[in-house]
RNA sequence: GCAGAUAUGGCGGAACUGGUAGACGCACAGGACUUAAAAUCCUGCGGACUAAUAAUCCGUCCCGGUUCGAUUCCGGGUAUCUGCACCA
């Protein structure tokens, strides 16, 4: 019988003692970089959803050595976080010593599955000599103008009087106590992602990431055409801007609509005849968090600023401006031109408030809704557009008129904002800043980094939502760099994006400690051939990290515009009730029980097996069981193994089959079918009862990179010394991939009535005498007309009677 | 509301470029081995009608279309999941 805990033990302690999968620093060969997103060590340990990932890109990369590739298939730790603060406030454990504990706990589990991950480069974020350079990245921004102080909200709990990450705040409240959340101004660093808006967007097209992947991009970076339009405000030589996406409809503009933020107000608070009220509803609108703003959707508020109007600048016609919070600040120019006839937002905002609703494009008649009409048409009541039903060229022709007349312009817009970068926690890198009354915001020097974060003992976040590190008094005080006198360090630290927007490149040359890496690794190992992680980070960490990696590019320190040339993900492992996994469901899965029943191999083999790949799949206990069994009977294959050194004749053709199926299959990642074609295969073996040495050999070679330990072990009982990982991985004929007989389905009007065998490549003529002489499809036909007779060679037959 | 995805037996799922729907696995049923159980091995397993492993019919979310032939392509709809959400 198999015992999978002694033959797993052996060869992961035989892989890490002769680092059998450490990248070689051979530049000549071949490379290929492949990428897993590091995990955060959390102290629940790993989850079954982790060596979905692993498991999968693991195989890629064991094909590819036996491929010839010198291959990198690196590990790390993403460790700075909330969960080890969190548990430090409570515990009063250094968040240092929990990450290196659950670190540990990581490495042992990892281990135990045997992943073919090069040891020898792992990273930890929270380590000095990695986030020296995550901080010097930070100031390299800095100097370009790219990092920059604002003033922007955050989610502040009025009962524990401290900042909160976005993740704490649920349904609006915080999480820990349960009070309200508000929104708390504060100056805070920010990044300049927006200026590499577009570049983010036009790159994409020189990268292989699931279509998914880019649409999702790009919906985040949410880029728009239209045109910035002057309105002239009534009795001033004052205009207020706008941005619209349709100025095609800019006849229809009833009125418009400032977001309470906008400055407009306190601009021209004389001639605002109800400033009281206009006041009154900024206020309200300051106190609501960003939660109730949008849970509030349904019933739209406002108040008209009275005392003012404006002029639409295409027909001259005086239009009230109002006030609402439907408008945000943060997008376009914060103000709108509003056009309810074509508008649903401002259709209903116009009849809450009785508005004018001025149709231009013309409704199908066939269209009975009510409402803002949003699609195309017939432009009417728009003088020079009237008569035109085309949207682009209506927009063409507006924009011309306003250019020429000097009051708008074109103008992309994109939803995407600047990243903020502060963070008021203790467990981050220290942003490497200094303020000095005199000379600004400075730079710590580059040959100080590390920056290193202080050791403290009281983790609770300083009052008013400043960091932990607004307490330690010692480390704030420093001098200027610049001019030195007396100065104060930054107390805020970067968020957990930081040390994932960039760890790629450290692990191309790991311990380098004169740069984050040499260029001559950057330029051997760069890009990233393949990287898989899960949906939920192909939205910001991707985004994030490769608009660090443009950056860098740009001031020439990395050698391609990308980091990534292809990314995949993974679905989600739900729990065996078909929900998510969490503890308070009783539902979570710990690989390790899975790894002490039924072994590594066994493990690794059932998360392929479970279901496609992209797709969320539910957890079975019992399937897994099916899993363990397939190898017990690869394992007794031994037993009725013969000579040979040739496929025979019996199994050549399948033979060849497999290694063309498994071979496309781990590119396209369709494991779960490469997996059943395994099966396929020992159930034929066993049927016969017998298999040859050749065909094992293949076969394990096949197997090995789902199921590394098994199939290292047999080779090796076979009498081989050398190890499988590093075989040269089989290859097919495709000629020999095809059966002498085939077995040929023969159609009567389109539904199968009989199955004949004919030879491989059999000529028209002989198929057709065939089947006119099968007796059950004689029986079918006789006494009709036959209007068609349809062969597709080798693949089926089809006779289409009356 | 916007974007993306998914829908096939009791369950997870398979099906090349439009070509035998249900591979492979699980569960279940029957049998062999055993004092017995577990493990293992063998057989069956979409539904209807059947004595039948004879024949026939139905069947891939629903309605319609293209085709000799549709799970696959086209049009329309329903349901579920995920992300974003007043982005003008």
């Amino acid at each position: 019988m198999y015992n999978f805990k002694e033959v797993e033990e052996k060869w992961q302690k035989k892989w890490e003692k002769d680092g059998t999968f450490n990248a070689k620093d051979d530049y000549t060969m071949p490379k290929w970089f492949g990428l897993i997103e590091f995990p955060y060590p959390s102290g629940q340990g790993l989850h079954v959803g982790h060596p979905r990932s692993y498991t999968a890109l693991d195989i890629v990369a064991r094909k590819r050595r036996m491929q010839g590739y010198n291959v990198l298939y690196p590990i790390g730790f993403d460790a700075f976080g909330l969960p080890a603060e969190n548990y430090a406030i409570k515990n009063h454990i250094h968040p240092k010593i929990t990450t290196e504990q659950n670190i540990a706990h990581f490495k042992n589990q990892l281990k135990s599955i045997g992943f073919s991950f090069d040891w020898s480069r792992e990273i930890n974020t929270t380590d000095p000599d990695y986030y020296k350079w995550t901080q010097w990245i930070f100031i390299q921004l800095f100097k370009k103008g790219l990092a920059y102080k604002a003033t922007m909200p955050i989610n502040f709990c009025t009962g524990c009087k401290v900042g909160l990450a976005n993740e704490e705040v649920v349904n609006g409240v915080c999480e820990r106590c349960g009070s309200p959340v508000v929104q708390k101004e504060k100056s805070q660093w920010m990044l300049k992602i927006t200026e590499y808006a577009q570049r983010l967007i036009d790159d994409l097209d020189d990268v292989d990431f699931l279509d998914k992947i880019k649409a999702q991009q790009k919906n985040w970076i949410g880029r728009s055409e239209g045109a910035d339009v002057k309105f002239k405000i009534k009795g001033t030589d004052d205009s207020l801007l706008v941005y619209t996406t349709r100025p095609d409809t800019l006849f229809g503009a009833t009125y418009m609509v400032v977001a309470p933020e906008h400055d407009f107000i306190e601009k021209h608070k004389d001639m605002i005849e109800n400033l009281d009220e206009v006041k009154a509803y900024q206020e309200k609108a300051a106190m609501k968090s960003d939660f109730e703003r949008s849970e509030l959707n349904k019933e739209k508020t406002g108040v008209e600023i009275k005392g003012i109007k404006a002029i639409n600048p295409i027909n001259n016609k005086e239009i009230p401006i109002w006030i609402s919070d439907y408008v945000l600040i943060t997008y376009g120019t914060g103000a709108i031109m509003a056009v309810p006839a074509h508008d649903e937002r401002d259709y209903e905002f116009a009849k809450k408030f009785g508005l004018d609703i001025i149709p231009v494009i013309e409704r199908p008649a066939e269209d009975q809704t009510e409402g803002a009409y949003t699609g195309d048409g017939i432009m009417i009541n728009s003088d020079f557009l009237n008569g035109i039903d085309n949207k682009k060229e209506s927009i063409e022709k507006v924009i011309n008129y306003l250019e020429k007349e000097g009051i708008g312009e074109r103008k992309v817009n994109y939803k995407l904002r600047d990243w903020v970068f502060s963070r008021q926690r203790y467990w981050g890198e220290p942003i490497p800043m200094v303020y000095c009354e005199d000379c600004g915001w400075v730079p710590v020097p580059e040959e100080e980094l590390p920056l290193k974060l202080p050791e403290i003992e009281d983790y609770e976040p300083g009052e008013n939502g400043e960091s932990p590190l607004a307490k330690q008094t010692d480390w704030i005080k420093t001098k200027c760099p610049h001019c030195g006198k007396d100065a104060r360090r930054e107390t805020d630290t970067m968020p957990q994006w930081a040390g994932s927007s960039w760890y790629y490149l450290r692990y191309m040359d790991a311990h380098n400690d004169k740069e984050f890496a040499s260029k001559e690794a950057l330029e051997y190992w760069s890009p990233v051939d393949w990287y898989n992680g899960g949906m939920e980070h192909t939205t910001l960490h991707l985004l994030y990290s490769r608009f660090w990696h443009k950056f860098l590019y740009d001031i020439g320190k990395v050698p391609t515009k990308e980091p990534y040339q292809k990314r995949t993900s993974h679905g989600m492992i739900l729990g065996e009730n078909g929900e998510k996994m969490s503890k308070s469901k009783g539902n979570v899965v710990n690989p390790d029980d899975i790894v002490r029943e039924f072994g590594a191999d066994s493990f690794r083999v059932y998360e392929m097996f479970m279901g496609p790949f992209d797709q969320t799949a539910p957890w079975s206990m019992e399937s897994i069981r099916g899993c363990s069994k397939f190898l017990d009977r690869v394992w007794c294959l031994q037993d009725i193994m013969v000579d040979g050194d040739e496929y025979s004749k019996e199994f050549e053709s399948m033979m060849h089959k497999a290694v063309k199926k498994v071979s496309k299959d781990i590119e396209e990642m369709k494991f779960n079918t490469s997996v059943s074609t395994f099966m396929t295969m020992v159930n034929e073996f066993t049927k016969a009862k017998k298999i040859n040495k050749k065909e094992y050999e293949t076969f394990l070679q096949l197997l090995n990179p789902f199921a590394p330990h098994i199939t290292e072990e047999i080779w090796q009982r076979l009498g081989h010394t050398d190890e499988l990982a590093y075989r040269k991985w089989p290859e097919y004929d495709e000629a020999k991939t095809l059966d002498e007989m085939i077995d040929l389905p023969i159609q009567v009007n389109g539904k199968l009535r009989a199955n004949i065998d004919i030879m491989k490549d059999a000529s028209n003529d002989e198929v057709k005498t065939q089947v006119h002489n099968c007796e059950k499809i004689k029986s079918y036909i006789e006494g009709k007309e036959i209007v068609k007779e349809i062969y597709v060679p080798n693949r089926i037959y089809n006779i289409v009677i009356k």
